[in-house]
DNA sequence: TCTTGACGCTAACGCGACGTCATACCCTAC
DNA sequence: GTAGGGTATGACGTCGCGTTAGCGTCAAGA
């Protein structure tokens, strides 16, 4: 039966000493006795052990969740395997969007263009815009403080062209009321509307019942009633039953 | 002139208020001013630079980068953006690789054929490759011990595999001794001796070094200057030569 | 036997970017 | 004057160790 001290454990496994003590600290990898001095001694099991610890630790597991995996015997070891991918996964996802943030960021440097604050609610009717803002910001501040940090990083023909293609699909709705909520045409601009508002809250994980109850706005308040000075009661209404299809057919 | 509280421009950027004691206190965002009761007050200026520092966080710029950004006003603003990218590039291909291994051992956990410690140096040459080990763990403990840590999750066929050819290669390379070191046959063989080098040794940043003096090791070690049985010191040369030229045209 | 040098031990701080109390002060409205 | 909300500072916790600092232990050589 082999015996190691602290120095040629860690030798072996690549490790520091540290890391050995603080394996013991936490419970992690204790020795499997201690001498009169309090010298620490691992036998084969321990080096066994290390070794799986510092695989799981390699694939980015948590101390906590290696701990786990190696004590509870029949663990759900391709469980934890596969929530660990995913996990790694998404991260990778993030990588993805944060490197492309980064080359559009570097696009529009060499261009010079990017907006001001002050401009981003210019053409938009203020109250309106206003209520929206305060609305989704009570809410989700995150995601809205994240979208709107993106909106400013668009240069200014862009943010028009977004702004425009918003009114018009506004407008093409509200020619729209008397048809029906659920038809195809009716669906297929609100589909654009959902997207519209999505790119100025920002993509929260329940967006899809934050819009349903910005449908519920729409109808219930008066600020959201009127299109082209023309109140529109039944425009409110409209809105609403066409963004409650849209949700429940689509987005759930 | 606009001024906000603590609690206001934390609302507005979507951040906490603990999030701005924190910048004030590292000097990333000071207030513009302080009441006599010592509360805090922002102005204009003050909320475009947060947005700004906000942005350059979540492409994971650590907080004291974005400090130098902001503040040396003609910073490398574009090296600085390309370095930042680089980084999220190399983060995304660890975890690549991550996921792979995790792929791989689950694999493996479905046909149960994992290699254990003892196995990994039992077909080889004792004492050579036991003299392999001690030389590479002295100069770069953590990379073998990665590397051997992937070993012991071949499978024992494919490890045999991989065992044999190696031998294979050494015998081939054996069989050559009296060729021109730096001919195409022998630096073919030569590079595949260096890839199977690679995966006893793990993959250091200084590996093409490494096997250099390993062709060093070859012609003035006793232990490395035998195959077969027969004592070849003309070996033990030939590979010094071959290795070299391999590295000096290959590598660098 | 004494010394020396390598090795071992524990305790503690540091890192990064805050979250989360705890405790106390300030300000406004009723 | 008091209730309730906003604000301040300070300190600890997070995670996985690295890095001293100050001490005890052990085997080998003089």
């Amino acid at each position: 039966m082999k015996e190691y001290t602290v120095k040629k454990l860690a030798k072996m496994a690549g490790v520091s000493v540290r890391t050995l003590h603080h394996y013991d600290q936490i419970g992690l990898l204790k020795p499997s006795i201690r001498t009169d001095a309090r010298y620490r001694v691992y036998g084969e099991r321990e080096l066994l052990r290390l070794q799986q610890i510092l695989f799981y630790r390699e694939l980015d597991f948590e101390l906590k969740a290696i701990g786990n995996l190696l004590d509870s015997h029949n663990f759900d070891l391709v469980g934890a395997l596969e929530s660990q991918k995913q996990m790694l996964l998404s991260r990778r996802k993030r990588l993805d969007t944060l490197v492309a943030t980064l080359d559009k960021t570097m696009l529009h440097l060499k261009n010079k263009t990017m907006m001001n604050p002050e401009e981003l609610y210019e053409g938009l009717p203020k109250e309106q815009a206003a209520a929206w803002r305060m609305e989704a910001k009570e809410n989700w501040p995150e995601q809205v403080a994240h979208a709107e940090r993106e909106l400013m990083r668009l240069s200014k023909a862009d943010f028009k062209a977004l702004q425009d293609g918003f009114k018009a699909n506004v407008e093409q709705l509200a020619m729209m009321s008397h048809l029906d909520p659920a038809g195809s045409d009716v669906q297929a601009a609100i589909a654009q509307h959902y997207h519209y508002i999505l790119r100025f809250w920002g993509k929260a994980d329940d967006a899809a019942e934050a819009y349903r109850g910005l449908g519920d706005l729409y109808a219930n308040d008066p600020r959201y009633t009127q299109v082209d000075g023309v109140p529109a009661e039944t425009f409110g209404n409209f809105l609403q039953r066409a963004i409650h299809h849209y949700v429940d057919m689509q987005l759930r």
